[in-house]
DNA sequence: GTCTATAAATAGATAGAC
DNA sequence: GTCTATCTATTTATAGAC
C-alpha cells in the first residue's frame, strides 16, 4: 500500500512536524499557483503531499491560513535578500561607476532569470493579485514600490548629470519593467512555446537596456 | 416581493429569450471577471441578474458553457471591430505617411483607453490565461499574433528605411506593447489608486511613444 | 419564462483509532 | 504524526408547478 510521498522524494519514515509543515507548503505552492485559490482543493494538496487531507488541517486550521503561509515562508526561503538589487556586488559597483547599460541590463537579466526560475510564483502572485489577495498587497508594498523609489532616485541623479532627459523618472521606470515584466509574462501565460518570440535572457535583457537607454539618453 | 431585476434598469416586464440570455451574458461577464471561473457560483450570477438559478441553467446547459458563450457575445459586441488597428483613419494615415510618432502614439493610446474602459474584460482575459481557457488561446491567435505581425512588419520597412536600426521587430514589438500592457496591468491590479504613478493615457502614450522611438532610432 | 424545492456531487473541516 | 470515516455546508444541476 503506498502511503509514503509520491511527490517528494524523502520516503521511509515519517516526518517531524517542522518539516511536514515545510512539505506541505511547498507542495501547496505548486498546486495554488495552477490553479488559484477557490480552484485548488484541499484534497488535491493532501494527495499531492502524500497525505491525508487531516494531515493539512493539522497543520493549518483552515484552507485560507495555508494559502497566507506561504507568504511567511516565501518571506523566509528568500531570507533577507529581498530587494535583491541592492546587495549585488556588480549593480552597486554598476550604480557607483554610473554605468547606466550595466545598471539596467544587470537589473533586467537578474529579474528574467528570477521569473524563469520561479514560475509557480510568478503565477501565484497574478493569482493572488485578481483575487485582491493581501500578498498582492505585500508585494506592492514591499517589492514595488522600493523598486521604482531605487530606480527612480538613480535616474534622477543621471538628470541631473545631464545624462538622461526630463522625463519624470517613474514614468521610465514603468516603461523599463513594463518590457521585463511583460516578456515573463508572455513567456509564462501566453507563448509557452516561444512561437511568436523566442530569445535568451541575455539577448533581451541586452534590447531592452538598449532600447530604454537610447530612448531617454539627451 | 423583489421578483424584478436589481442590477439592470430594464424592469416591469418579462424579457425574451434572447434578452434574458444577453443579459445573464453581461452580468456573467462582471461576476466572472471579478472572481474567475472556479471563484464564482452560479448563484452568485443569478442573484445580480436578478433570476433563479434554474433561468442560469435553461440558457446554458453547464456553468463551463456560459464561461464559454462569453467568447463569442464579445467577439459579437465588438463586431468585426477586432484588429483595430486596421480600420482606423488616422492611424492608417500615419503609417502611410511613415509619422513613426503618430503611429505609435496613437496605438499606444487606443490601447489605454480601451483598457482603462473594458477593465472586466482585462481582468477575465488574465483569469483566462491563468486558468489555461481557451479564451486565453484565442486572444492569443486572433489577437496577439496578427499585432505583433503588423506592427513587426512596418518596423521592418522603416529599417529598410533606415530609420530604424537592425533589431529584431518582434523584440521591438514587445517591448512596446509591455509598455502599454503593463502599464494599464498596474492600473487594474496593483495601482488601483495611481499612489505609485499618475498620469494620463495621453501623457503615458506620448512618453512610451518617445521612449520607443528615439530607443531604436539610427 | 420564471419560480420553489430538491437531488446529486463536492467542498472544507472534525473525530477518534492507531 | 497519520489514517479512515464522517459531518456539514456549499455548489451545480434538475423537476415540476405556475
Amino acid at each position: 500500500m503506498i502511503k509514503e510521498t509520491q511527490t517528494e522524494t524523502i520516503t521511509g519514515s515519517r516526518m517531524s512536524g517542522d518539516e511536514r509543515r515545510s512539505q506541505i507548503l511547498r507542495v501547496a505552492i505548486k498546486i495554488f499557483s495552477q490553479s488559484g485559490f477557490s480552484g485548488t482543493t484541499t484534497k488535491e494538496i493532501a494527495r499531492a503531499a502524500g497525505v491525508s487531507e487531516a494531515i493539512i488541517f493539522r497543520h493549518f486550521a483552515t484552507k485560507k491560513e495555508l494559502y497566507s503561509a506561504i507568504i511567511n515562508f516565501k518571506a523566509c526561503e528568500n531570507g533577507e535578500k529581498l530587494l535583491p538589487w541592492e546587495e549585488n556586488s556588480v549593480e552597486r559597483d554598476a550604480i557607483e561607476a554610473k554605468d547606466d547599460f550595466q545598471v539596467f541590463y544587470n537589473m533586467a537579466l537578474g529579474a528574467l532569470r528570477h521569473h524563469e526560475g520561479d514560475v509557480d510564483f510568478m503565477r501565484l502572485l497574478f493569482h493572488s493579485a485578481l483575487d485582491e489577495h493581501e500578498l498582492s498587497e505585500m508585494f506592492f508594498e514591499q517589492f514595488l514600490t522600493p523598486l521604482y523609489e531605487f530606480l527612480g532616485a538613480y535616474i534622477r541623479r543621471r538628470q541631473a548629470d545631464g545624462a538622461m532627459r526630463e522625463v519624470e523618472p517613474k514614468i521610465i521606470v514603468r516603461a523599463f519593467l513594463g518590457m521585463i515584466i511583460h516578456h515573463s509574462l508572455n513567456n509564462i501565460l501566453w507563448d509557452k512555446s516561444r512561437r511568436l518570440l523566442n530569445i535568451s535572457n541575455e539577448e533581451a535583457a541586452k534590447c531592452f537596456a538598449e532600447i530604454l537607454l537610447n530612448g531617454v539618453k539627451k
